[in-house]
DNA sequence: ACTGTTACCTGATTGC
DNA sequence: TGCAATCAGGTAACAG
């Protein structure tokens, strides 16, 4: 489930990798994922040097030397493999679900994995990178000094909405998924289904930093975790983490006084997704 | 304009 | 053991 800390990890990995370096073969495997491929992805990547990255909200961008950007979003199920060079799965064959496959000139192999295929990549001209469609009406990034508790405010000024719901919109704030909204609301002392505009004030004085801290934790988690950001079997930019609400129903959370006493982590659905939260400690 | 629901997709898990 | 039903959730499309 990548969120904004595993892709900001994931961008890290690809980083480390690939700025810098040329991609001397590009293939697209298939093209019918979240968003249809553009046709002429590979052949604009094939002999491009990659110069820089970047990462905004849940997408990746990485920076051709030419004036063109590749943006890449994981979907649910994406995730990036790394084999080096000499390796015998330098195969043209693709691995399942690997839908597009990178070799750059050190001779590392990069492949998209995405079964679900929710994710997706595109091209777009670096100058109008914030123009994109789907970039285009993303709210502020959330670890961003831009993001204070009053722009949060004026943002959820007047949402019935449940501040839940608020939270996953990403014109609100940009790279928060179902799992670190659930994590920042516990952090917070806020219920998730407290209606989103009374939540400004000094509410929304908490949930800044909540939101700002379990972001940063969890990347310094991802950092530290995974040596140079690649996972033995090759895998980018994933790491477990302990949560303290999410996946935790029935259990008491860690923050009640007297833990033993505490009526334990409950789970509900709002908008057909699983939150997790306390009732006692968050209202 | 705003709010809530559903579809998309497939691997993993659960139930019988 | 096997097969079907359910669950997971980021985003867009849709309904009201």
């Amino acid at each position: 489930m990548p969120e904004l800390p595993e892709v900001e990890t994931v961008m890290r990995g690809l980083q480390s990798r690939l700025e810098g370096r040329r991609i001397v073969c590009a293939v697209a495997h298939r093209a019918d994922l979240r968003w249809m491929l553009p046709p002429e992805l590979a052949e604009r990547l094939t002999g491009a040097r990659v110069t820089s990255f970047r990462r905004r909200g849940k997408y990746i961008l990485m920076r051709l030397e030419g004036g063109q950007s590749v943006l890449l979003h994981l979907g649910m199920s994406g995730r990036i493999v790394l084999t080096p060079r000499g390796s015998n799965s330098q195969a043209i064959v693709p691995t399942p679900h690997e839908h597009l496959v990178l070799t750059t000139d050190e001779g590392w192999r990069l492949g998209f994995v995405d079964p679900r295929r929710f994710g997706s990549v595109d091209l777009v001209p670096t100058a109008q990178e914030e123009h994109h469609k789907l970039l285009a009406e993303l709210g502020p990034e959330p670890l961003d000094p831009v993001f204070t508790p009053q722009r949060l405010s004026s943002a959820l000024a007047g949402k019935r909405t449940p501040i839940k719901a608020a939270l996953l919109d990403q014109k609100i704030v940009a790279g928060l998924g179902n799992i670190y909204v659930c994590e920042a609301l516990f952090r917070a002392g806020i219920s998730p289904k407290r209606a989103a505009y009374t939540v400004p004030g000094a509410r929304a004085e908490r949930l800044v930093p909540a939101i700002r801290d379990t972001l940063r934790e969890a990347i310094a988690a991802g950092g530290s975790s995974l040596r140079d950001y690649v996972q033995p079997d090759g895998e980018l930019g994933y790491f477990q983490h302990a949560w303290k609400v999410y996946g935790r129903e029935g259990e008491p959370c860690e923050r009640c006084p007297g833990r033993p006493t505490c009526a334990g982590i409950r789970r509900i659905t709002q908008s057909a997704r699983s939150t997790f939260y306390c009732a006692r400690m968050q209202r």
